[in-house]
DNA sequence: ATTACTGTATTATTTGAATAATACACTAAT
DNA sequence: ATTAGTGTATTATTCAAATAATACAGTAAT
């Protein structure tokens, strides 16, 4: 049978000190692995139990964790089993949707540029550098 | 004598009901305000007690969003005055090391707009429509 | 000095998010 | 039916951030 993934193999860490809750430090690095198909559609997570000894926290923290996700279409939960990574859902959203979603880092980047004296032609040309292809 | 900005003409508005902080909901549409030009260098901002009474919150609120923005060297304070756009800062560093504090921020548009499905191409000419110029 | 404006330091209060404790429901194998 | 494994609903608790109340300090005009 399939082996459920291990937290240590996962390398799912916590932060206690960083000020990001918990959950969310385990959803970000869940998302990165899921991205990066580490973790390929259809396998295992390990058990909240499992995981929430680990890092010595309780089981609900894993499972708000898990749940999110669930909400988010990156885990299905697979009753009394537990959860596994998704299908791919293609994005809901049209892309003028979507776009409109990066405003308020946009206009952080624009006022950013601006106080560094940094043109605009400045800026475009060093973010085509610098934002990797796909 | 110039006149002190209206918060009706600038638009500033809250969402109670939205989960986000008053106050960085403040500092977000003045940011955009800012980066857009629409408010200009040397600029006033409506006072403390004008802004806090049409919005119905303590003055006390609005004065952390103007702080923080002081912090982050959009605004100036004025004393007994109120506070005023910043110059746009002109150090002496050379493009490419101003360039290389704008960073951060690029990383995360980045991330955000790969979460989105939102590829280079199109962020780009995304940027290029809501950038002013220069 | 007074009036009428600015912003804010300090303190208190409120609120909500994050975490945890407990008990429950489901599945699968024996 | 029992055991041992899943996740979670509910409730309670903890804790820090957000907001507010109050009193204060500056400016400018009179």
């Amino acid at each position: 049978m399939p082996e459920r993934s291990q937290a240590s193999l996962l390398g799912l860490h916590i932060s206690p000190s960083s000020g990001i809750p918990i959950y969310r430090q385990l959803m970000d690095q869940i998302i990165r692995l899921v991205a990066s198909e580490i973790l390929p559609v259809g396998s295992e997570l390990p058990s909240v139990r499992n995981l929430a000894k680990q890092l010595t926290v309780n089981p609900m923290t894993i499972s708000k964790a898990y749940s999110a996700l669930e909400m988010q279409g990156v885990l299905t939960r697979v009753r009394g089993k537990g959860m596994i990574i998704s299908e791919n859902t293609s994005p809901q959203l049209d892309l003028t949707q979507r776009v409109e979603q990066l405003d308020n880092t946009i206009a952080k980047l624009a006022l950013e540029a601006r106080q560094l004296n940094v043109s605009k032609a400045q800026l475009l040309e060093y973010l085509d550098k610098k934002i990797p292809k796909n």
